[in-house]
DNA sequence: CGGGATCCGTTACGATACTG
DNA sequence: CAGTATCGTAACGGATCCCG
């Protein structure tokens, strides 16, 4: 059993931990806030991970109430957040704010999908939003489809695609990385990572502009402290 | 070393818990936020970690740059945080938001020490103060001693004694936990288990004041989305 | 084919004993 | 006090197989 593990003790934050900290535990989470997801996206997703460790991680965050089956679409099951684990969105955010920090290492290991850009994302759309802006955006990033929707403050980003999009964006995953690790600017970012297209000329405009601060702000957080992780290991 | 099991991706929610995933890290840098400490202060305040682990864990986070070793009082090596290290406050304050939710499990251990409620009680009276606030109270909790300073919005809240605090707050940990789980009123723990003086009575009104609407700060996020292990584990 | 279960070699963890 | 060394056990990673 992954119980034998645990920490137990009061403090919170082990608490959190207690529920959260196992590995893979979190991208797990991160990958599910992107909305419902089969098993086999998930592995996907998480490129690398073992079968038994996914059903066993899944088990655990249902049984902690943070996760769900469902039956989705044509009787395919699904897993999805509860209300509990929708929770996770902030914590998620705060870990990809100073994980920023850090230059990825030397092989970089690509996903399945794309699933995984979903919380850091939209987490970050919300914080730089206004609350009276209203937008539905299709957004496409490598040729996957996400819909996005902003009203009253709160920004969801989710996984699928838009009926009809105010806006649609599309662009690509690694120029972003760049950017908000400081080694693009924005403008040349949005010059020539993106293609978008609107009714509204205005609208267009007004999302650019979110979608650069968005990038912005990963990029002055990334900034101030840095620390390059020296490769000396063995590998 | 270390560094096998490592996910390498370009997600910074994955390039964050490459440092700070391992078990005990987060742990690790909780007790630091209360300040320089000894080798022998976290294992005692991580009660149950093997002296290997905290070593290896110690030198993983001195190599990601997030803790430094330093030469302390009476020549003692003492391990601290770096710039860097401090940017996993607000991180650890939302684990300890999240851990909040979920009732402790049955057999709690106790820890040696008291460092390890350093940075969610920190970082949740900075959410709390106001910009205009300002003074120097002498904590004791369980009979440990913390210096807790604000001022411009700023908490910070340090393992050690006070020289000449405007508020002196006595209290015990669990009534705490009590409290922010939402097992006890903040009135009754305000009435029944904590001692204050001050030669100021408006700024001590203040002060416990601050106090109770931190504890509800917990308790208010526990309550509306709870929940409670089945302790179906074979154990 | 999606959704797992089973098996096995390897790595990390936990406990304790021992050393500068 | 501040670690290093050793060793049994639990968890992980990869692959293979199974079932509806």
């Amino acid at each position: 059993m992954a119980s034998a593990r645990r920490y137990r003790l009061l403090c919170p934050i082990a608490r959190a931990l207690d529920r959260v900290g196992d590995r893979w535990t979190l991208l797990i989470l991160r990958d599910l806030h992107a909305g419902p997801a089969r098993f086999s996206d998930l592995q996907s997703g998480l490129k690398g991970i073992a079968t038994n460790l996914l059903t066993e991680r899944l088990n655990q965050l249902m049984t902690d109430g943070l996760v769900e089956k469902r039956t989705g679409a044509f009787g395919a099951t699904v897993y999805a957040l509860t209300a509990l684990g929708e929770r996770t969105r902030t914590l998620l955010f705060e870990l990809a704010l100073f994980g920023g920090r850090f230059v990825p290492d030397a092989p970089v290991r690509r996903p399945g999908n794309l699933r995984t850009i979903a919380v850091t994302l939209g987490a970050a759309l919300e914080r730089v939003v206004q609350p009276n802006m209203a937008f539905r955006v299709a957004l496409k990033v490598d040729g996957e489809d996400f819909a996005l929707d902003a009203k009253n403050g709160k920004v969801e980003l989710q996984a699928g695609t838009v009926d009809d999009p105010d806006v649609t964006f599309e662009t690509a995953y690694e120029p972003m990385i760049a950017v908000s690790e400081g080694e693009m600017p924005v403008e040349e970012f949005l010059a020539e990572h993106v293609a978008l297209s609107a009714t509204d000329a205005g609208q267009q405009h007004a999302f650019m502009t979110l979608f650069g601060s968005v990038l912005d702000l990963f990029r002055t957080a990334a900034q101030d402290e840095r620390r390059r992780d020296d490769s000396t290991a063995s590998d």
